[in-house]
DNA sequence: TCAACTTTGTCACTTAGATGACAGCATAAA
DNA sequence: TTTATGCTGTCATCTAAGTGACAAAGTTGA
């Protein structure tokens, strides 16, 4: 990993602004960057999941997304939108364990591996990445444990609402607000489909229910960016505020 | 942490049987001993999340469980059954944000109880102490991920087999097999609204499918234990058959 | 520039499963 | 032993959302 020196700098600029490797030593990024490949997989690809089991992976640029996929009927859900600074796999990092789950490559992927043996000694040798690494696992089971309550508890509705909203809070809320709206970015060019796999449903309700808020002035796509309008409403939406007006109604 | 003697030795000897605890040195759990309260709830006590975010709770008798909510209408989802050896509140734990479950005692419970710092310096500095922890934490977002595929993919009839089915799994399956059915320890007692909380759905539709699987020979109820009678269907159940037999019926 | 594919937008139809209601048991309390 | 409370077992009913189908628009690449 020592190719191209201008090229190396960006790597480590980048690294050094992740969540994971943020706030380390030069020293110890340039002990780390000595263990890194880099790799780039196309756009559209899907990879086996067994490669973790060898190497670990940070993504410096574009998306990827991790399916699951039921076995007999082939339908499938995406459990995680992974973007910059995002890492693969967090999961067999921790216990050595096969993840069953897809890996797909939403955009040209730009990504640094490093075998995981080593990774596992980084973690164990200095606190300051470990530091890192504790509150980044916070945030995945976090992420994963919002999924289950919006599956059990939230109807489609609602929880596209709430995959937008939880989406629109990771980019950047430009400053001003919604002067001429928020372009989600982790979202666009994603199909309905893509979305509908993110919400446990399919491309037809999701396609109703954006139709229904474009209608209602909530959001609109300009050329394939989602861009939300009225933040408010969508927050509205996102509470699930729809299900309990009507169930007051009922009681009426 | 020293009232009691023959207490105390219970305690360091269930604790040292722990997934968290175990193959620590008895110097060690001494000195961690030093720092643990000993507490009881009472069988079906609700406890404030916000304990968590002052002091980290191990198991030693009894289930808890971890439920979410939705704030408008009421609904219930359970995320986690714990039990014995189990601990709560992991989450916290990582990285100190308040997590929003409401622990419930499904037994009356014991547990030792010990400041949350306390136990981030034990991760810090015990290399034996953090060797169990990550495996631990792997387990956590394992157990949240299986929960998403089961809501997004699977319905409600493979879910309660499947429900049934990972707790089969946690409790001893005993040497012979089958002869005398399978108790699935860690559910008996639990009501069909229960059971329905963890599968995200309601207690009518648990009752039904309930019910199709004794008159199917799987199980059967003896006073308030759940007992396994055919593994191998509750198996072909769990991997949503069901659901591949009637779609190839559908085809023709 | 045209053909081949993919994605969007709709709509009519079906269905799994949620809801509400109620009788019959069981467990616990008085 | 009786009353109260809660749980089970079962309905009939309703509805959210999944399915299939198709036209129209958009995208890709020979």
């Amino acid at each position: 990993m020592k190719e191209n020196l201008a090229l190396y700098n960006i790597y480590r600029q980048r690294l050094s602004k992740t969540r994971l490797f943020q706030g380390l030593s030069m020293e110890l990024l340039d002990d780390m960057l000595a263990h890194f490949r880099f790799e780039s997989w196309n756009k559209g690809s899907q990879h086996d999941s067994k490669i973790a089991l060898q190497r670990f992976y940070v993504i410096l640029e574009g998306r990827m997304e991790l399916v699951q996929m039921h076995p007999q009927t082939g339908k499938k859900m995406t459990l995680l939108l992974l973007e910059e600074g995002d890492v693969y796999d967090i999961l067999t990092l921790l216990d050595g364990q096969e993840h069953e789950v897809i890996p797909v490559a939403l955009d040209d992927l730009k990504l640094l591996s490093a075998p995981i043996e080593e990774v596992r000694a980084w973690i164990k040798d200095h606190p300051e990445f470990n530091k890192n690494y504790m509150p980044y696992l916070g945030h995945c089971i976090r992420h994963r444990e919002a999924l289950v309550a919006d599956l059990a508890l939230y109807e489609t509705q609602t929880r596209l609402a709430r995959l937008i909203l939880r989406y629109v809070a990771l980019g950047n809320i430009p400053a001003g607000g919604s002067e001429s709206g928020i372009d989600v970015v982790l979202l666009h060019d994603l199909s309905n489909e893509a979305l509908a796999e993110m919400m446990g449903s399919v491309r037809q309700v999701v396609n109703r229910h954006l139709q229904s808020m474009k209608k209602e002035g909530i959001l609109h796509y300009d050329n394939h960016h989602l861009i939300i309008d009225d933040l408010e409403k969508l927050r509205q939406h996102a509470d699930g505020l729809k299900q309990q007006i009507e169930s007051v109604q009922k009681s009426h």
